[in-house]
DNA sequence: AATTAGCACTCCATTCGAGTGAGTGCTAAC
DNA sequence: GTTAGCACTCACTCGAATGGAGTGCTAATT
């Protein structure tokens, strides 16, 4: 307990038991070791080692008198490690094959699965925030006497559609005038920024159609923000049961519960702090969501442009291939923020 | 092996095994049944007539010397049994919480949700079929310089939308044109009936604007079928780990990668034959899928009207409750119904 | 002739203990 | 500081023993 650094060689030997544990899933034990490293120890030593690293916190014994694995600080420092080392060298990209496509929901489908292909791990893919995302442009035609359709297109091509009823019918000359309106006053603006009181004064505007005015612009309001909260896209969520460890009864049932209902989900990914790289990575405990405790989940955030942002997650065991994953994830990170600005 | 038919001794006792196991899980035995019915049999005779039972087809014993379980062809007299009874009866419906929503993929999400709670099965409901849905209003209108929005509304107020990139901008006067166009020459018709022929047609009615209009009307008609084939909702789906007989890894493991991936889910849904009632069991090898020869499905077909039909279906193991789960998806095929042709 | 009591038998599930092997910790020698 | 050696621990496997639920058959009973 002299020093608190870890030296040269017993960072070599944490390194070669994750990296073991990684590939086999089985604790590690210390003659493996002696014989995988290229410093020439015997077993004895790479125990004393051991002794050392367990007592520090980076290893542990799942029972008495068996190989050590990692615990959640060791992966911690392995990531870490891991994390600088990856920034230096220039990760070559792969090219993904993603179809530019003019939905924003199927193109976030196919990352979610072409992610989930390549890793082998559960993978989740919330839209950009909607409330931050400006309007370009409110079509509103009529539908029959009573329906009157509302489209609304975003930045990002995102459209979003509503039926609205009404009480009487509207002629055609309202209908521009309402349209108008609606895109003289609302377009270049996000959500949150249609409050009460324009609202208000596009009534007093609208004269007349006052009272249809302010339904109209009621559920435009709503129809942007309709299911907003739920736009998270899963995909390989049964590559769960890939992982032993993660595939028993409880705990398999328990995850693919998370992941069906979409909801705490929607909080993990809208949660992140975005750190300089902005991969972000979360070992067991660190994540928010005790379902995931015994796993591990790296999340990016995307950008739309302007502040608008979504992000990426990938759900694994805690003995993922960190670098394998924070590559891809990397590299399609940089690929969608590309599509989505040359849009 | 002298009568083919059951008896009504028999007939008692096969309710009675099956009943018990469909509440336990556990082969069921003659000392069991003894007490169980009201017929005051000794174990012993019970057993003579299991052993006929048995003989006959209906139930199984999974090893020599243990109770009996129904065999596929016991569910299925069971089964058909509990149609008849309940044929006569009139089913007092319960009022379901569906709240009338203007999204006709909010409303199946919706119904997938309160079936699988209601029953605690999984659920799955595929949309009604696009293509012979009938188009309702067609609006193109210009976003920017290269880009035109088409929304087209279908029967049933079902919203499709696209972006339609083109080279040159469309002038107001073009736009109104082409808009009249398709509505006057497609409203009314379904995706079957746009064909080539009709599309020339209209090409060269719009003279100088022909390439233009070709591309708007591929467009529209990909618009409509895009997707279509994968619009199947589920819910419910991790329900499938209360059932012991169904959550061991790999039946687990492979039944939710049926749900996952969509597809063959589709292809189940649209094969319903549609019997008078409409509501059509398949227990166990009855099932086109193999991944759910252990389950029994429950399916039911709804319509939008004019033949337009989609499928609801619950999945659960072979000794689900079927009393419960055919009142169920009965009652809320009839609300379904009324909904979609109320509107 | 149908039903029942009695009994031997089968087979699953559980428990128990011995044996095995991978791995550790400690001590003493190098 | 490193290593060899040794006793010890503990999970895991395997087979035998046990118990219990349930059957099939036969003979007795109604």
């Amino acid at each position: 307990m002299a020093e608190l650094e870890l030296d040269e060689r017993k960072v070599k030997i944490l390194n070669a038991i994750i990296k073991n544990y990684l590939e086999t899933g089985e604790p590690v034990g210390s003659r493996t070791i002696s014989k995988y490293t290229d410093l020439n120890l015997s077993s004895a030593t790479i125990r004393n080692e051991m002794s050392d690293l367990e007592e520090m916190g980076y290893i542990v014994q799942p029972h008495t008198s068996s190989g050590r694995i990692p615990s959640d600080k060791g992966y911690r420092f392995y990531v870490d490690n891991l994390i600088q080392a990856k920034n230096q060298e220039v990760s070559e990209m792969k090219e993904w094959m993603i179809e530019k496509t003019e939905k924003m929901e199927n193109l976030l489908k196919q990352v979610a699965k072409v992610l989930a292909n390549n890793t082998q791990y559960a993978t989740m893919i919330s839209a950009p925030s909607v409330m931050k995302n400006r309007i370009k442009f409110i079509q509103l035609s009529v539908v029959d006497e009573t329906q009157i359709l509302s489209v609304v297109v975003m930045e990002g091509n995102i459209v979003k559609n509503k039926i609205i009823t009404v009480d009487a019918p509207l002629d055609n000359e309202t209908m521009l005038k309402l349209n108008m309106l609606v895109n003289t006053n609302l377009n270049g603006l996000t959500v949150n920024e249609i409050n009460l009181g324009l609202i208000t004064r596009l009534k007093e505007q609208a004269g007349a159609h006052g009272e249809i005015i302010a339904q109209v612009l009621d559920t435009v309001a709503d129809t942007i923000q309709e299911g907003a909260d739920l736009e998270v896209y899963t995909s390989g969520t049964t590559n769960i049961f890939k992982y032993p460890e993660l595939s028993d009864s409880k705990r398999a049932s328990e995850l693919l519960t998370t992941f069906e209902e979409k909801q705490s989900l929607v909080e993990f990914l809208s949660d992140n702090d975005g750190n300089d790289t902005g991969i972000q990575v979360y070992i067991g405990d660190e994540s928010p969501l005790s379902t995931m405790k015994d796993c591990s989940v790296v999340t990016a955030t995307y950008e739309l442009g302007d502040g608008v942002k979504g992000t990426i997650g990938i759900v694994g065991p805690k003995r993922m291939d960190y670098e394998n994953v924070m590559d891809n994830i990397r590299s399609l990170k940089g690929q969608l923020d590309k599509i989505l600005h040359n849009d």
